[in-house]
DNA sequence: CGAATGACCGCAAACGTTTTCGTGTTGACA
DNA sequence: TGTCAACACGAAAACGTTTGCGGTCATTCG
């Protein structure tokens, strides 16, 4: 096992000074030819590479991103992380992640432990607890110590800091739109409760959609899932909520859904319930992860372009940070677009 | 924006010096009750958090755990980060996680740009053309310069390092055991090529427990698949494969699939070529994720325990990490538990 | 021949810590 | 009054870099 070489090593090895070596290596002219030579083959000889760490710490920046996300375990987040590290990769940053797991805590937690000189900037997507909390401190705290913060998907209005977002409330009245167009009559919505942005919003689409069309809405049909920021297995008590809202509303005849795991769960206990897809009920999703692609049948879903809003994200962060402390430039919230992908849940009722 | 107190600063503040403050914070008897007191007052006020870079330069220490995985839109993969995260969390590291996206190169310069002092040691898992090339100069390399490398899932028997697997050919053996159980004849199994560890690995058990009952294997029942270490869609190309192979052999009753795409793939094949599941075709598959629970019908399937391989992996490292350099104790290879998950795909034959 | 110019290189500071080793001031005691 | 221990604190080195500045030659020019 042989040490990492450092510029010392190499110094005491060549009977040279360390700032010789350093300006050797970065080619400067002070130093003379034989001498570059002499230590750049030294140099890859023995594999040497600057130390980060040092680096980091002359420099006050350690090229990472970090990014701390609700749940890893979770298509479209990870749709998001590759975006992320396509976009840092190429311009020579390093990506760490923390998980909240939803919880107010560990997410004030991850935002401390690495913004201890670990990390230039975050990126992040609310938990949910914090977001029924209303409890923004830390994110305020952090932009204070002068860290830059890019919140993506679950963002807070009342922040300053870039955003990257898909307009929920335009793609939904769409998606809605395109099951009125279908023929659909009675359509329900299954979203979350309202601290939940995406869901609140996505729920104002909804009702847009209705009143574009002259639809009264029928609030017997707006189902806001109950869920106590549990990532784990509450399967069961989704599958209840939705059973009972289905039982009790037999003549549905298209369903909504904010996110893929609703939407399954509906087509699964639709199909109990004697429904058939798309012929009875129609169905459109949000989100195109892995469940919608290989549903059965395969979802009608909105696609939010996951990867691109990871690489937006990066792309906001990496550029604020490379700009200079004076360009206080305004903060900015950048719309990504959203296309619904038409597999076998829909179609168009004559 | 306030800037982040230093000791310096503390320093100059209250008239003492840098390291009177040091040693006050971290309670050193050295210094007076007083001026503890007095510095440990303004460091709360101003939030002094020590600079994380400064340490682990000092301490030759990052606290950090690099992760390499093929890809993160994955849902083994992100369960075992989630392990990793989880374990790493408990014990004061952070996680930061490279793509290599199967790649040979990107693992390469993944592994090259992490091990400048970046992290202290690495788990990952080998990308496939790594694995097809058997280059592995870059992993012995970083072993060499005393990185510590904990291998999970795709491993190389090769490299002397820890190493967390499952029992690929007992599990396979159990899965297609089961099958044989519930009756089935024709047992037929959608597997990669050979150069995948895991794959060769659960074919043999496959095989083992087609020897264990003295039936002779059809080869045309092996179905090897063909993918380009794309992570992206070839979901046609392996569609049609499936097709061939499902009309090629009609007869069959039962089919093992060696990863959750693969199964949840072949069932949307077989229906389409009228077979019912699981009346006229029994499916078990690899890997409990998203798909398998929400396919349909349900997946039988065989869960490989993520979270914990994860955890274990973690572990390893740390353990390693913080063992003295002396206490050179040799490898590990921990084997996590798998359990069959019986949903929907299987059922006993009278 | 003296001075100026350049080429080449080393010193030292800085980034923010921790820690070892002083050093100066007390007070007690002989 | 002189000695010594205890106490409270500071100086400096170290981790591995980069970089401004200063220094030492030899060469060239006036």
């Amino acid at each position: 096992m042989k040490q990492k070489p450092t510029l010392k090593l190499i110094a005491k090895e060549l009977d040279v000074s360390v700032s010789t070596v350093s300006k050797a290596l970065r080619d400067s002219k002070e130093i003379g030819k034989e001498t570059k030579e002499k230590v750049k083959a030294f140099a890859k000889l023995y594999n040497y590479r600057p130390n980060n760490i040092a680096l980091s710490l002359k420099n006050r920046k350690t090229q990472t991103l970090g990014v701390i996300i609700p749940e890893i375990v979770h298509h479209f987040f990870t749709t998001v992380i590759s975006g992320i590290e396509s976009y840092a990769n190429e311009n020579g940053y390093n990506v760490i992640v923390g998980l909240s797991n939803e919880s107010f805590n560990k997410e004030v937690i991850n935002l401390d432990t690495l913004a201890n000189g670990s990390i230039d900037g975050f990126i992040l997507s609310v938990a949910k607890e914090t977001l029924s909390k209303g409890d923004y401190h830390h994110l305020h705290e952090t932009i204070d110590q002068g860290i830059p913060i890019v919140m993506f998907d679950r963002v807070i209005d009342d922040i300053d800091c870039d955003k990257v977002i898909v307009d929920d409330i335009k793609t939904s009245q769409r998606a809605v739109q395109k099951l009125i167009d279908n023929g659909c009559e009675k359509i329900g919505i299954i979203s979350t409760k309202d601290y939940v942005s995406v869901g609140k919003l996505r729920t104002e689409g909804y009702l847009k959609a209705l009143e574009a069309n002259q639809k009264n809405v029928n609030l017997s049909y707006i189902l806001k899932i109950h869920d106590e920021f549990s990532s784990d297995d509450n399967l069961e008590a989704l599958e209840q909520q939705i059973l009972d809202y289905l039982s009790k509303n037999k003549d549905l005849d298209a369903i909504f859904a904010v996110n893929e795991l609703y939407a399954v769960t509906a087509m699964k206990v639709a199909r109990k319930l004697g429904f058939d897809i798309p012929n009875d009920i129609q169905v459109i999703g949000f989100t195109d992860g892995v469940l919608s692609k290989h549903a059965f049948p395969p979802l009608t879903t909105v696609s939010q372009n996951g990867f691109e809003m990871g690489r937006t994200a990066a792309q906001l962060l990496i550029n604020r940070l490379e700009k200079d402390r004076e360009e206080i430039e305004h903060f900015e919230t950048v719309i990504v677009n959203t296309n619904i992908i038409e597999r076998e849940t829909t179609r168009k009722l004559k």
